[in-house]
DNA sequence: GTACAAATTGTACGACGTACAGAAAGGGGG
DNA sequence: CCCCCTTTCTGTACGTCGTACAATTTGTAC
């Protein structure tokens, strides 16, 4: 098919994204609005919606290419398959922690856009080079990206939490710091234990007990 | 101290969040909004501001009562550990996803209101039972609320996908079910022998594999 | 009764998502 | 070569949002 008539100057999906992207690294995921982007972009905010019917279409596109920025390792690599999944999932970790607030849009979406899926077939060809089978292999895919993404959105939300100055009380933050250890006596012994190791030693933790669940059992 | 000065007439925290979750059950999380919170509690938007300094403490505030509203069981019940865990897995489970949306709310937030620490008591609670060290079972009871909650966000993200009607290519959706099966051979695969299951029991699978990884490792 | 502090309202501002109509721009048929 | 038609982008506007500011109401303490 050749030109379409009209004219077709500036925009794409693409530089709407990369402008999105760019947006997203200086200003925070909450600065992510339709008139930001097209700001961003260079052309008025409904320019947008030539190329994406809404916000929530231009927010899956931009959290998808998020997921496939950071150098996801090709599927079939050298080294063992757990020693693979455990470098793509700090990769992965590494490179959504950097840009605090991006995280929230982890689990804000389906797992559809193809770069999402260049992640599934990772995990699934690591899982089959583990010897599942697959039916195992699909349902252990599942459960090591709602590991994998789940802890991420978690630690961001976490420290993402606005200290905000105004929810402050008596100069401390009212959070597990400041736990009555009398009715939670286990928790605060737990956030003290966790306390002692750093974030991603015990992100990998998790997964290690997750995959020997999987293939141990 | 007694009483302080002024009309202290018709507010108060839990009114606020007793109004709110109402308006979540009737009008979906998207209808969170300070002006129907407040419309719903009876007065005037800004009244709100005298309880909780943003929008996000008043978020915070909901999503805490949620995660407490649905049954809990008591710390020391009978039964199994892990029959108590499961259960406590499933009715968490049922009750966020019976509220479309409020979902997005799971991983938005620290994990530090008081239903929260509740949870996590239950979760350390049984996993001493459990016969694990202090310290393991602090990593692991990290693991499983991030594997509860990270599931039901990311089965609430799939289901709640506003189809949109905008996004329908070719009248099916752009989605897992028109996948270029020759590029993403594996992830087809797997999303078939997932569609076999109902969600409850991949769920139930994945939370049975982190269990088994973490006691018999 | 009078002064003061706290709770609530009235009003307003800026930013947001996005609908609608029009203007600019370029290719295809004559 | 010119006209027409499709497509892209802009101008403008509407309703809603979070929330700041000042005024008003209301109760307690002296």
């Amino acid at each position: 098919m050749p030109g379409r008539p009209g004219p077709r100057r500036t925009l794409s999906p693409e530089t709407i994204t990369d402008a999105a992207l760019r947006l997203l690294d200086e200003s925070g995921a909450e600065a992510l609005s339709m008139r930001g982007i097209a700001a961003a972009a260079g052309v008025a905010p409904n320019a947008l919606y030539t190329y994406f019917p809404d916000k929530a279409a231009v927010v899956r596109a931009v959290f998808d290419r998020l997921l496939g920025r950071h150098g996801i390792p090709p599927l079939t690599g050298p080294g063992r398959w757990d020693e693979r999944l455990r470098g793509a999932a700090v990769g992965l970790r590494e490179g959504v922690l950097a840009h605090p607030g991006s995280a929230a849009l982890l689990m804000s979406a389906p797992l559809d856009g193809p770069e999402a899926l260049r992640l599934g077939e990772l995990v699934l060809d690591a899982l089959a080079e583990a010897g599942l089978d697959r039916e195992t292999a699909a349902r252990a895919s599942y459960s090591v990206i709602v590991h994998v993404l789940g802890s991420i959105a978690l630690e961001a939300a976490d420290q993402g939490a606005a200290p905000s100055e105004a929810e402050r009380i008596g100069g401390r933050r009212a959070g597990l710091a400041a736990l009555p250890a009398d009715r939670y006596p286990r928790t605060v012994a737990a956030a003290d234990v966790i306390a002692r190791y750093n974030t991603v030693e015990q992100y990998l933790w998790g997964l290690d007990r997750l995959l020997a669940g999987i293939t141990g059992g």
